[in-house]
DNA sequence: TAATACATGTTGCATTTGTAACAAAAATAT
DNA sequence: ATATTTTTGTTACAAATGCAACATGTATTA
């Protein structure tokens, strides 16, 4: 599999871009923890971001909830039952296509939490990107979703 | 703490640049699995990364090879060690500011192996990327070394 | 000179994660 | 009608990771 070359290869795997995305998660994990930390709250990136998802999307089952996570059904799985024991989701039986699954959402305490916390993240995600021209961020986003699309192509879950 | 706000902020977590990051992360990591796994090629990304700066950083220490993995001295001693068992990479007493540190250099194998895999994997990479115009990839890696500069501002790890 | 801090790396143990296997029930194919 | 596949979620266990504590020795401070 040989394909030309459009621009200069980089040799030094730490230079390329995945690589640097990598990384640059890896920096965005520690800020949450510390985040979270800072704020006394008990919470998981992983678990914010369900509680993010299970918010906007009432009545969702473990499994579709794992692959907008883009984690595995067993590590749902404990996200959902850590969300259930703090008192921020609730596990409810329901059907999906006349078949029983079990659906999710959220309660009253776990939407103020969401609110709350997201509310001061978002400022300080905010102040950290001010010094970025906000059309450069736009170009950012609209980049990453790109990307996002073409690895969606090439990289499948096992969901 | 509040700052003037300079563009729309997303209230939804799933749709912020930093998660969307992340999640990108999760498929760089999965295609790197996949990748060294239908090479048949026993090494992890993180290792995969150490032989790189190792190679550019003859005579490293762990601690130095960690602050670049942006991992801690633990995880960092545990991957060094993977890689001298596979034979890849030596473990070297040396100074370091008259110092007894225990600094690194990688092996014929080890170079074989990275850089067969990273030929290869440049193709893939390349591949995936040939559909965005080139101008657009040297900007994203502009504004990702941006973000990192930014974030390291802000992120402290603790190494 | 002595005390303290820092740098480097390891150890031990608890926690988290990955993975295969399993269970139950519906959907699909024969 | 029966067999097979798919879907959803859980269990069990091995492996990986996080973290505090420790060890050793140099550098810095008092």
């Amino acid at each position: 599999m040989t394909t030309q070359l459009k621009h200069k290869i980089p040799t030094d795997f730490s230079k390329t871009t995945f690589y640097k995305i990598d990384q640059l998660s890896i920096y965005i994990h520690n800020l949450a923890k510390n985040f979270f930390e800072l704020r006394g709250v008990d919470i998981t990136h992983d678990e914010f971001a369900a509680l993010n998802f299970i918010l906007n999307n009432p009545n969702i089952c473990q499994r579709d909830l794992a692959k907008l996570l883009l984690r595995d059904r067993v590590r749902t799985g404990r996200i959902i039952t850590s969300l259930e024991e703090k008192g921020y989701v609730n596990r409810v039986n329901n059907t999906k296509k006349n078949r029983l699954v079990r659906t999710l959402s959220i309660t009253k305490s776990g939407k103020k939490l969401y609110d709350e916390q997201f509310s001061i993240m978002s400022q300080v995600m905010d102040k950290i990107l001010e010094k970025f021209p906000e059309q450069k961020m736009v170009e950012l986003m609209d980049t990453l979703l790109q990307l996002e699309t073409a690895l969606s192509e090439v990289v499948e879950f096992n969901i």
